[in-house]
DNA sequence: CTGTTAGCGCTTTCAT
DNA sequence: ATGAAAGCGCTAACAG
């Protein structure tokens, strides 16, 4: 059993004091090359692990966040990254830590570069993003580099940048893992559809893209004769999605497999449903609350999870860690490709 | 965003000191039926959540839980279990808290009860419980209700016995998600085998007994032209696994997958890969080293994952909530019956 | 640069 | 039955 080490206990061992220890933990400066030296090697001797929640508790300084997420409705997928931050608020600070969110609309370009920018005109300590305009977050975060500002994403890893860490799914093997299930478990020789938003303008953001390539691959290594066929919804007018999906499924009629890479899959579940369609699989991704009764009654076969709470969590904390400690560990951090269906979803949901 | 309340807060809001509230919270008596109302009223207004962290630091008095395990070596499934104590008691206690293992062989009910016996004769506080012996655990746990001593059941649980926590699969449904899994991948109209261990005089463990269960039923109501067979296999000898194996797989020709309902999965999926067979799909239970490598080569095609970590981890702090704050909370606690494939199991592996 | 010390929120002893 | 106050391990301001 490993004992547990007090401060005093080091500061012992090291022939110090505990104001030592605390400064060279803290890495406050201060510290004659000596004395750092006899306490770093104590640390590592006894292979010291600083408790947050202990630590906390002392804190004098306050510290602020800022999270910048597209902006969400009750049982959207980031409403339950969001809970994941108000947990590690709750669980690590005693009112010293704060963090303020700024929203934005994951479809308008304009209201990212707003929330940005109100983001960036506060003083902060650390930022949280959940981005899905690419350029904006690499000219934002690079303005945070320059300031000092250190910075996580959750979701979404944006390439060219530095955070100090990232939480979110390997969205490549995602789509992969989404296409082995569904070659399972559709009937042979049926074609299968991809279904993506209808977009204004703007492009796809990467993570669906990768997501695509590596469900695409999948197919092309293991099935290259399955058809794939393109179908499209509209993210918020289901009437005018329900007749392109008409449309599309009257001139393709050989569909026996569907997907949605992101946690829009009720759109399409719930018209399988009201047209009685049940010779489809569909695959979706996230263990929202539509997605989820669209599970049980049979219209969506499986869901693919990404632990967002976690992801908020995790990302909350390792600021934290960072700031406290100056602790740096893995810049990428995948979540686990949690694998959904009826039958295991109410214990999925029930874990903490 | 949730304010945190002190003790020092709800005093304030109750009317009384925190000493008051203190006694309250940890129902230690010596508080006037208003006063308790008052300070209960406070609590539940504003969803009062203590925090074992923070509350530890103060806690005067030693605890001293028990747990009693199967005996495992190195990478093996209790393993997992063990670490999800020991990081419960690092996370909780200032060394406070100390947790007295025993051990026992989980196919020699002799050693099974003399573990009982010395566990019993300690004085202790809470104790939690990794049962595979069914009447053992009964008559045990009865005598530390008995004492007034809380107990928790991890991975299994003893029916006619009061734990205050269980943590575990649902066994049942965890056989039934392996039918599934294990019809859709297998060639149709090939046979299935139910691997069991040879063991001597004494039957298989309720946890074998319900998932098999599970799994019949599902191949029951989905394939009920779908053919089973049992096979064996020796828990320590190898070679003689192998020969029964192979008088096995000769006289039944037709087998085309292959499910073991416990971590043993790498003894088939070895044969499996000693013998060159690769038309044969094989499922599992948990992610012990030798069944990931398995996965990984592909003699293992799917496992079945049950948070082992997680089921210590969480029957220790439920221990200690109820030991602290004569918190109560759900009896039931099933994890999450986690789907693992090769492509999916680094990350499951790497989340903490 | 370093040790001392007050203070954080929670528990618990001790007068009252 | 209750409040005041001391103590837990950790942080950080302060005096030297």
């Amino acid at each position: 059993m490993t004992k547990r080490y007090r401060i005093k206990d080091i500061a012992q061992m090291a022939g110090v004091s505990a104001g030592t220890v605390d400064r060279v933990i803290h890495n406050r400066g201060d510290v004659s090359p000596e004395s750092r030296q006899k306490v770093e090697d104590t640390l590592r001797k006894i292979d010291y692990r600083p408790n947050l929640s202990l630590s906390s508790i002392g804190i004098k300084k306050r510290y602020t966040l800022v999270a910048i997420l597209p902006q969400f409705t009750k049982g959207e997928y980031w409403e339950q990254v969001e809970m994941g931050i108000q947990r590690a608020v709750f669980e690590f600070s005693n009112t010293r830590l704060k963090v303020r969110s700024f929203y934005y609309d994951q479809f308008d370009l304009f209201s990212c570069r707003q929330a940005f920018n109100k983001a960036s005109s506060l003083k902060c300590d650390g930022v949280l993003i959940g981005a899905t305009f690419h350029d904006e977050a690499m000219h934002f975060t690079s303005q945070f580099s320059n300031r000092g500002i250190p910075y996580v994403f959750v979701d979404t890893y944006v390439n060219n940048t530095r955070p100090i860490a990232f939480f979110g799914p390997h969205s490549y093997l995602s789509g992969y893992v989404e296409a082995k299930l569904l070659l399972h478990i559709i009937e042979p020789g049926r074609d299968i559809a991809i279904f993506q938003a209808c977009r204004i303008g703007n492009e796809s953001s990467t993570q669906t893209i990768s997501r695509k390539y590596g469900f695409m691959s999948y197919i092309k290594e293991h099935s290259p004769e399955t058809k794939i066929l393109f179908g499209q919804y509209y993210n918020s007018d289901i009437p005018a999605s329900y007749e392109k999906m008409d449309r599309f499924f009257a001139e393709n009629r050989n569909i026996g497999g569907a997907v949605v890479f992101n946690s829009r899959a009720y759109i399409v579940g719930s018209y399988l449903r009201d047209r009685n369609i049940r010779n489809i699989r569909l695959i979706g991704c996230g263990t929202i609350e539509p997605n989820v009764t669209l599970l049980k009654e049979g219209y969506i076969s499986c869901l693919i999870a990404e632990r967002p709470e976690y992801q908020g969590y995790m990302g909350v904390k390792t600021l934290l860690e960072y700031l406290l400690y100056n602790k740096q560990g893995e810049v990428a951090n995948y979540t686990p490709i949690d694998i959904i269906i009826p039958e295991n979803v109410d214990f999925y949901l029930e874990a903490k």
